[in-house]
DNA sequence: ACCTGAACACCGTTCAAGT
DNA sequence: ACCTGAACACCGTTCAAGT
């Protein structure tokens, strides 16, 4: 696994830039891309994709990180904005649309590899969830005493729901349960 | 896919049966047994697993068919003895256990093959929860107007915990907060 | 220091050939 | 009517050989 930017040689950072783009188009249509097919598209080895990339989970990871911190930015706007359950919610919908467009990242997230994702992305969407959490707490609404992996285990319903024309009224409905179950 | 018991050739219902217990066996300790190693060990050529049963979820399906069947056997009984919400909790608790130790089978049932399951699975499990809500709207337990395939998904986040010592716990903190959603 | 790409040990799936 | 098992088109992953 190399780092992302510092000390790279300069056809290693070409490469690895490569293999994220052509990584994060493919994954735009599809979630089943191989790795293999990935790294020729891109022009490398499959050795120089594994050098790189530990597993398809931290490519994974790569490819979406800027997303996932945009998302995370958005939390202290929406809490600056609106009461603290309105945010929740209003966050919670941004959070499930993302999940659902980015193929795999969800389970990473709530999966059992959930160690190597830990500080790139589990960590922050955590810290989100914590915040949205702490101001209800504060104003009375929300319960206090939630643990965060619960809430998140729970939020996976809502990227698990069927896609298709029925499957935004479901997700409203799953919504509703979600804040009912963590309300005061 | 053949069925499973109507008018096979004695040799034909001799390898479907091999191959369910040899699959039953395996899947007990690890959920990535391949299908060509479950046909190799069950004695049989690949094809024969393959004409047999059209996909994995298939032979899934199969292996856990009467577990399952006991299972939903279980809500009658478990209603005659408890309340409600009661005979609830106890259900969801033995669903989840059972999602846990058979691999695999929580996907197929919350999952994109929903269809291939329906009448086999997905179904019963189905059922067995519209009776346990039903009975709970009936005494003004739960609240009415409860979707099935929302709670279902749900309940998908018991069967998720990560296995461990703090997995009961937070298997029990998350039962409370789906039970708080669907309670009147 | 990094890259290449053949090679390894697998997959799921198919299908000609057999009985 | 059913079975066999080689064969196909892939996987993810490794590692000698190169620059």
């Amino acid at each position: 696994m190399t780092p992302p930017d510092q000390a790279l040689r300069a056809d290693a950072k070409r490469n690895r830039d490569r293999i994220v783009q052509v990584a994060r188009e493919a994954l735009r249509t599809t979630g089943d891309v191989s790795l293999n097919a990935i790294a020729k598209t891109a022009g490398v080895g499959s050795g120089t994709l594994y050098r790189h990339f530990a597993n398809r989970d931290a490519l994974l990871i790569e490819v979406y990180r800027e997303e996932i911190r945009d998302l995370v930015d958005q939390v202290a706007p929406l809490l600056a904005e609106h009461p603290p359950l309105v945010a929740t919610r209003m966050w919670f919908e941004a959070l499930a649309e993302a999940m659902k467009t980015k193929q795999g990242l969800g389970d990473a997230l709530t999966g059992s590899t959930k160690q190597t994702v830990t500080s790139e992305s589990y960590g922050p969407v955590v810290g989100a969830i914590r915040a949205l959490l702490d101001a209800g707490e504060a104003t009375g609404e929300v319960r206090p005493g939630l643990d965060v992996d619960d809430v998140l285990l729970l939020l996976g319903a809502l990227w698990r729901v069927p896609p298709g024309a029925e499957g935004d009224e479901q997700g409203e409905r799953l919504m509703s349960l979600i804040l009912r179950s963590i309300a005061a």
